[in-house]
This record gives C-alpha cells, structure tokens and sequence, in this order.
DNA sequence: ATAAACTTGACTAATATAGTCAGGATTACT
DNA sequence: AGTAATCCTGACTATATTAGTCAAGTTTAT
C-alpha cells in the first residue's frame, strides 16, 4: 500500500471542513454548513492551494464534499463527520495498488509455491482497510482513533 | 508506509529458505540447513539475481540470515521459521519512513489544529506493526496469517 | 462589471524505486 | 594450484511516481 503525502493532505483537509462544520452547526443545527474556501484551508493547513484543488476534485467526485461555486464559494462535506471514513477520503485521492501482483499475465496459483505471500499481502491489505474503514472524520477531530485494545497512548512516529 | 515489491521480495525469498529448512530439518533434525544458493531463489521467485544479492545483504546485516561463501555456498536462515516474524523481515530492506512528518521542523505541535491527524497516523502504524509482528514466516508457510476475528477467507487483491 | 472562487487539463521538477553492472573476495572441489 | 561457484561491495542508470505548477477557463455574489 502505499500511503502518500496526497492521502494524508486530503485527510488534513477534511478535518478542517469538519470543524467548521460543527462551528457552523452549533450556531444553527439546521441549516447546511458555509462553504469553505480552499485558499483558507490551503493556508491553515500549508498545502499548495493548486494541489488542494485538484485533490478536492476526487473528493466531490467521491461525493465526501459538495463544492459551491463562484465569490463567497468553497467546499463544505457533503454528509456528517461521523459518516465519512477515513477510508473513504484516502481511497477517493489516491490511486488503487494492486499490492498482491497476482492477478497479471504471469499467473500466480494461490497456494502455489510461487505465490506462499498472496494471502499474507491479502490480510494485511484488510487489516489496513479494517483500521481506515472504522475511523471517522468526527473520531479524528475528538483524538478517538486508537482502538481500545492497542496502546493507542504510545506513539510510534515511524512506520517500518 | 511504503510497503514497495522490495519487501515483498524479502519475503518471498525468505519463504523460500523456510521451506529448504524445513526439508533439511525433516532428514536430520539436529544439522544446520544447508545453505541455499540465490541464484535458484532467484530462478524460483522470478526475482532479478543482483537485485536479490542487495536484498540479502541487509537481511544479513539484520541477522536475520547467515550467509556462507564460495562454492555450495549460500544462505541460510539464522533462527526457526516460528521466531522470524515478517515485521522484522521488512523492516530489515525498506527505508524507514517518517509517516508524520512532525518531528521535523515545521513544529507540530500535538493536538493542535494543524496535526490533528497526528494521532491518526501513530495509530495506524501502530496497527500495521501489529499485524506484521504477529505474523511469522512459519504461519506463512502454513497459510495461517490471518486474524480469527477478521475474514479471512475473504480475499480483496487491492489496497486503497 | 468585477472579483472571488471553483474547474479542467496539461505540464514540470524532484524523488524514490527497481534494477544493472563491474569487479573483487572467498571457498569447495578436482 | 586452478577453476568455478558463490557471496560481497558499491557505483550507476532507467523508470515510475509524487508533488507541485501553470494557464486558461466558468460560475456566481456583490
């Protein structure tokens, strides 16, 4: 798998919309959230404002953000932090892997002696996917994305 | 993380000598393995030989081989399948890779509004950790890497 | 009208990965 | 002693990916 800067600025991103849209809702719980400006956002989170516009492309076409065009336009989310996973923001933006190599023309034979590691590969992509998939936007902004039984308090700021 | 084909191709090949220790092991359970040649694990696994060479020498360096030159020579596994977990394997060739990008010099400051998503990343590493050291080249070897919880007969080729 | 903001798509630079190459050192075998 | 097999070392190159830029639009509030 690979986890890019382009996952992780999309993720920055989103959590930013998400707490304005929990500012907007707490003034009024039923009206739809103000659009966001990317240059805002670009400025807050320091991403390159061009680079955040194409990445929010995949997100509204991802249906993870609404975009309102024009002056006083943006972006708001399209549904509410709790809805949106975190798999669901990193799949729209980044390009999908295939991580096993088995299904090309040189025909691994699961099981085959050629190919011991495919279900290896396999259970690791959806252990990753397990994890992404059960972390939302609002787990995120409220620090509550460490499983219950991990050490979730000891961070390891290398992956290896 | 990046998890790129040169990992993938550490573990390949390291199943590889599993299974001639295994066999060498099942003729005589108290000699040391012979030491197996790369250029069959290379004709094997479908790896480029020079490639595989660079590889088994961080594999080395890490102790997680022996290597036994000149004629017949080879390499060996250093310890049991049972006691190499996969974690050890790729961290043994990949580069390591800062996921956060915090400790740099930008200042994150934990918890602030800019890394929110600190945590996030910590805690994703820390289950792909996890997973990798849990898993040891014998459970390959015997298709048995998957979680009880998770379902794992159900095979997704693709990370996002 | 005008300016703010989104939209699109092509382009470039930097980096990382995968793989190659050449030569040297060590050892088994004859 | 000689030879072939094998590991060992380090520099090198090609390719792919990522990150980021640029230019020229369209849309809409004011």
């Amino acid at each position: 798998m690979k986890l890019s800067t382009r996952g992780r600025y999309a993720v920055m991103a989103m959590t930013d919309l998400a707490q304005h849209y929990y500012a907007d809702k707490a003034r009024d719980a039923s009206a739809l959230s103000k659009p966001v400006a990317l240059t805002m956002v670009a400025e807050r989170q320091q991403i390159s404002l061009p680079y955040l516009e194409q990445i929010f492309q995949d997100l509204r076409k991802f249906g993870l953000v609404e975009s309102v065009r024009g002056a006083h336009g943006g972006f708001r989310l399209s549904r509410s932090p709790q809805e949106i996973w975190i798999g669901d923001i990193i799949s729209s933006v980044e390009e999908v892997v295939d991580i096993t190599r088995c299904q090309t023309s040189d025909g691994c034979l699961k099981g085959h002696a050629r190919c011991l590691t495919h279900d290896l590969w396999a259970d690791l992509s959806n252990q990753i996917d397990g994890f992404l998939n059960s972390v939302s936007l609002n787990d995120v902004i409220s620090g509550n994305t460490g499983k219950p039984t991990s050490g979730s308090t000891q961070v390891s700021a290398h992956l290896s």
